[in-house]
DNA sequence: TGACAATCATTGTCTAAGCAATTAATATTC
DNA sequence: GAATATTAATTGCTTAGACAATGATTGTCA
């Protein structure tokens, strides 16, 4: 048992600068990435939201509406009706299952995975010029601390009790 | 100068694995402290999206609809109707200046600046949670790698030419 | 086998955000 | 000082996502 400092105790609300935080820090990283991926995608018609599954079907990550749902973090029917858009965009077709014919894999059409293969590109670009100056050392250890976040948030989630009452005094 | 290594080429598109990419696990944190913190803030009767302008009325870093929909990233006309659900809940008012007529100042009402109060709380004790096992040294490299990834997205925004032109200076 | 549970995709409904147009007030310019 | 431009807030329209309910199909087990 460590005697000296409270462990984990990064932010206390007595003096908290919420523009100074991990996850502000982080929110902004994020909005910026996502922009300028956005940004770089436009020539191919394409939103941020719609890139996403598209790439997840070209890697064949995923192949069915509920695999992508919920490899995309989205509703089942939101994604049915992204599929939608997709399809009017002949990007997509629809091809119901014989072997459970419950389940509708989607596939690329060419114009599809046409426009898909031109993702990674823009994806490697982006992101390795928000990572200029970074040394593969740095680049390791940030991955790491990442990973890191992920393990106390896959902790926390498990920890469901919205924690007892804690009153402002 | 193809001798030396070539600079900030962390990704390629021979070999992108997605789910590895810092965008992918930055999103991932961004998820589950979003979460968390909505989660937590259910008792509160705030959803993510009003907690965050509430937070800035409270610390006086926004006043006005212009001002909030600056610092949150959002529409102004989304800002106007997210400020109607606010005052619906009676947690704040809209006085309109009487130094410049067109702004219409926001204000806290009592019982929006008393769930505003223990909104830091949740926000300390998520990203404590979040970085839990890190040293004080691990966290402060941290923050400084987001630093400097923010500073080159200001950079590349600033560099409009839609791809082509991708000089590797 | 037959009832019941679970899964898949879809649709309806509500909420919410982006964009464009509008109105009012202020700032700028000649 | 009048014309024009700019800024602030709002509203209408469209797009999108979350949630709930539905219908169809498959899995479970008694």
């Amino acid at each position: 048992m460590k005697n000296a400092k409270k462990s984990s105790a990064f932010y206390s609300v007595a003096d908290y600068e919420p523009e100074a935080s991990i996850g502000h820090l982080m929110r902004r990283v994020q909005i910026a990435i996502t922009q300028e991926i956005e940004r770089q995608l436009e020539p191919s018609d394409l939103t941020n939201a719609q890139w996403v599954p598209l790439f997840k079907l070209f890697l064949g990550s995923a192949s069915t509406v509920a695999e992508l749902a919920r490899a995309c973090h989205l509703d089942a029917g939101a994604m049915t009706r992204l599929l939608d858009r997709l399809e009017a965009k002949s990007l997509c077709r629809r091809v119901r299952s014989v072997d459970d014919r419950r389940v509708v894999n989607i596939e690329l059409t060419d114009e599809g995975r046409l426009a898909a293969a031109g993702i990674p590109t823009v994806l490697c670009r982006v992101q390795n010029a928000h990572l200029a100056g970074f040394t593969d050392q740095e680049f390791e250890t940030l991955k790491g601390f990442l990973r890191r976040i992920l393990d106390n948030a896959k902790v926390q989630s498990q920890t469901l009790p919205t924690s007892g009452e804690t009153h402002v005094a």
